[in-house]
DNA sequence: TGTATCCAATACATAGATGTATCGTAAGGT
DNA sequence: ACCTTACGATACATCTATGTATTGGATACA
């Protein structure tokens, strides 16, 4: 009962929840089969009810973790940016934004998987609040290096920071989905996001 | 081979679509069975069958005519304010912008439904294009009127007018589907997204 | 080497959804 | 009044998914 059998098991595990992310984001969640899951991970059905209760709670934990890496990536890298002194006078805020928005990365699965979790987001008042609750976790740290840069340049915010980081985040999620849409890759879809982000945080700053 | 018959054959391809708009908003579509949608319209599957050829025949029929009504909507209200008159100098572009808005009217389960054919529009190519050419018409409406708003105040666009449009859409939509996630009703909806709207026109202008 | 344990595979029972084929009935035409 | 047609209900066959119960096999430990 010692390491390998439990490492073997939460191998098995996180190669589970890979593969349910790949198929939930390709059909959605209700269009996946346990079985589509397991063929993915290369298990059968065995090894999920081993694991998990229900294709639900596989769900839960995905999305869990999905949120948990989307806030860290978000938060580290404004975190990092405040630590390489990348807030020198001269810095382009476009650049930035651009650089924060690219840290909860979403190439076009992602997009998918994130739009199955915002329907659930709807149809579930606590999945609902939860999702809420971690957006607003991002805002925050959005809402921290809007503030910073406006600080060490001669700009000004025109709205609330917070209010901008909203803007933006909604602006830069109604992109990349429309891009995805579009049948762009990750590449095109960071492109086109980004230069309506460049406007819109053109918008926000005031001389 | 009158009217009658075919008034009665309409009417029951109406009640079954008018139950699908729902059953699908609530459930998503792979979540709702057929014989689901009939139960609410009150029909059993040989109705369903005997209109329709699949359940994804009757979903693209229904969105289908979902876009028709919003692209729609939006056009008759552009036209109507411009008609009216409410172009007046002294006019208020946020309250304006708010009204054309309303006009693709999203109460709660429109929201869900709308998101359900945005993930359609992801998964499916075909759907995908479909979608964003009904968008595009829609955008054309709005700049239409956010160019005659300009032309006849003493402000001016800070960016294009189609870009301004997309981004009052975007944010309109990004608005009430975490409005909904909130769990408000539409007129709380209708309130929360309209005050972000409104500072985002703001942004837009320029004296 | 034997044994205990853990994990995934397999087999099976059941439920639910789909689509078709058939039937009953009401309305329209002659 | 009779016949025909159209439409929705019913019945049935099939398929797919789910969840559980059992089995097989690998690994750790004595």
């Amino acid at each position: 009962m010692t390491t390998p059998a439990t490492r073997s098991r939460e191998n098995t595990r996180a190669r589970l929840l890979d593969a349910a992310a790949q198929v939930f984001a390709e059909v959605g969640l209700d269009g996946a089969s346990v079985e589509a899951v397991c063929d993915r991970a290369g298990f059968t059905r065995g090894a999920f009810y081993s694991n998990f209760e229900s294709k639900d709670e596989l769900f839960l934990m995905l999305a869990g973790s999905v949120a948990e890496q989307r806030v860290n990536a978000v938060r580290t890298r404004v975190e990092e940016i405040a630590a390489d002194g990348g807030l020198s006078e001269g810095c382009d805020p476009v650049e930035l934004v651009q650089q924060i928005m690219d840290a909860g990365g979403d190439d076009r699965l992602g997009v998918m998987l994130m739009s199955e979790i915002r329907i659930r987001a709807l149809r579930d008042q606590q999945f609902g609040a939860a999702y809420l609750a971690q957006e607003r976790e991002m805002v925050s740290s959005i809402a921290i290096i809007i503030t910073d840069i406006v600080s060490v340049s001669s700009l000004e915010l025109r709205v609330p920071a917070e209010e901008a980081a909203r803007m933006l985040m909604i602006i830069w999620e109604g992109m990349t989905v429309r891009g995805a849409m579009a049948g762009q890759d990750s590449g095109q879809l960071r492109h086109t996001s980004g230069e309506e982000l460049g406007r819109l945080v053109q918008l926000l700053l005031a001389e």
